[in-house]
DNA sequence: CTGAAAGCGCTTACAG
DNA sequence: CTGAAAGCGCTTACAG
């Protein structure tokens, strides 16, 4: 009885989903399915050059494609990656994500998308998803502090990006030093003798924000810059805030710049001045911060630094082999440029 | 021999990931893991509350996450949607899947990215991967031909976005009338004693750019407007080729509007626009086709066709639960809006 | 080099 | 309502 219970559970049958498993493909080239998992996967034990070319012609012939779900339950590991973006709107994060998945993507892994929002609740949800799906690691494009973080970190390899936690500081960060470019902004601008400015900066709880916003304060002070009272204003990283927060900075006649935290807040700050019909540059200059790489088409009134975005993605995924090789956290900083173009 | 050795399988040691397991929580509720099984999917199975409440209980002090893989494995779903985006610039694209990803969070689902560059090959590639990992559908934001398609849409529900193809006519699509719209369009162009004209249209290879450029076409000819010869050009999808289809276009003084296939060509005219000193809106009108949210923000020069992109990804995921859930493959076409800034 | 067997973590008939 | 058992599709020691 229990033999015959045994035949039948062992009999090939397509199952019902029509999909071809792993036991169709061992049947039709007359080997075991040990043999036909070897032969697949180059590198896991040896096989005789006719097992392999007798699985191939099999495989292909049944068009097969290997379940990934058995493999990730029987292997511990399932080749797809996580990002958490912390906003949906900012499309220089847009870029990064696209970059990330397209180098995943040539090295045999997958991408799973996920929005936090800036906010630390749905962070959460996202890392509780995220642990259910054992992923082989996780990128935070710009990560908020969340109390889910800490089992996540503990457990799965993490790479911040563009932005670091200092509650968590031994993990990976691949950034500039944003306080350095903002200082060698600010300085540029001094330069070019715009001297009565404003700054709307990112939020505090922000080390990114915070660091730029250092930078800007430090080099406008040793530069002797006027920064009119209630002229440094805190905005959220969006189009939105800096529409918000440029209205009453630019009842300033006099102003000659405004400094702004990441490109974000420069195009409300810009859309204001359409509006109150200041024109940029002319009247007043708009320094932002990332370099979106829409700016090229679509923003010849913008100065701003260059995060390498390109790099940051490559260097991300590098840092994240490093991590699944049991290789050691690492901050990394990269060069950034000023691009100033009006 | 035997029974000790499957003693020592069913020893619950903590896996050596350190991830806890259902078996984990069953020990700790002194209950079975199928009664787990059971109190932590509410509508699987009947529990009593005793056993629900102890369950609750167990899986919150470990910290328990189910495995997706052995879910998936056992259930054949992964509560898992795969997207392929065609083009990694276009941040309208970019809006829809972010929108797609959002949708689905709150479903308790997961999105894995893919580009495909336009190109079969790539999207072929996807496709494989894809398959592999059992997702429980497929959304395209712009398909294209290619081999893998035929099997992909045989064996899983897919939904196209914003493209449909001609190879495919019974899969679901959603997107606008886009014939209607861009015939709409140049009939607004003609109000406004837009005579001469060009037109920079997406390759014919796509549908959606085909039907755009009939329904100009279409219109143009209603209105009598003034097409030059060789002011009819084909670009790709993309800034770069819209910038330098528009170089020779620009050469004729009396040209009133471009006609773009999508906003993405459109920001590549309006770059050499500026190029070149050619005041836009007052010396040139440029038309686009899509509205990415950012337009708004820094494109205050471009007319162009609202393609609601919040609706349109809402839509295609009810339209990807209906498929799921058994039912019929529909094309969903949303009403358009003209948009007019210059 | 090869196959038989165990088992990854779940869900779901099946019996009770 | 509950538990024991089977099995989803793989990979990988283990023996030969």
């Amino acid at each position: 009885m229990g033999a015959s219970r045994d035949d039948k559970s062992r009999n090939p049958r397509q199952s019902e989903s029509g999909a071809v498993s792993i036991r169709d493909v061992a049947k039709r080239a007359g080997v075991s399915i040990a043999s036909v998992s070897r032969a697949l996967n180059s590198g896991s034990g040896s096989v005789s050059k006719a097992t392999q070319e007798k699985v191939a012609a099999a495989a292909q012939a049944l068009n097969y494609r290997p379940n990934q779900a058995g493999r990730a339950l029987r292997s511990q590991s399932t080749n797809t990656f996580a990002l958490i973006n912390s906003n949906i709107q900012n499309n220089f994060y847009a870029a990064i994500a696209w970059e990330l998945e397209r180098l995943l993507s040539a090295e045999k892994s997958a991408l799973l998308v996920y929005t936090s929002n800036e906010d630390a609740e749905t962070q959460d949800r996202c890392i509780e998803d995220i642990r259910s799906r054992q992923v082989s690691g996780v990128f935070f494009l710009c990560a908020v502090d969340s109390p889910g973080l800490t089992t996540l970190t503990k457990n799965d390899p993490v790479v911040f990006i563009n932005r670091r936690l200092q509650s968590c500081p031994e993990i990976s960060f691949v950034g500039i030093d944003d306080e350095a470019a903002a200082r060698a902004q600010m300085r540029s601008g001094a330069r070019r003798d715009l001297r009565n400015i404003a700054i709307i900066h990112g939020p505090e709880s922000s080390d990114t924000s915070a660091r730029r916003l250092r930078g800007m304060l430090d080099a406008a002070r040793d530069a002797g810059a006027n920064i009119a009272p209630n002229a440094i204003k805190e905005a959220r990283l969006s189009m939105e805030s800096g529409y918000d927060c440029a209205g009453p900075l630019l009842d300033d006649k006099n102003l000659d710049a405004i400094f702004c935290g990441n490109d974000q807040i420069a195009y409300g700050v810009y859309r204001r001045c359409l509006e109150r019909g200041i024109a940029v540059p002319d009247q007043l200059r708009i320094y932002g911060f990332d370099d979106n790489p829409m700016n090229e088409w679509l923003a010849p009134w913008l100065n701003t630094v260059r995060v390498p975005h390109v790099e940051l993605a490559r260097t991300a995924v590098e840092q994240m082999q490093t991590l699944t090789g049991n290789g050691a956290a690492r901050e990394i900083l990269l060069p950034y440029e000023l691009i100033q173009r009006a």
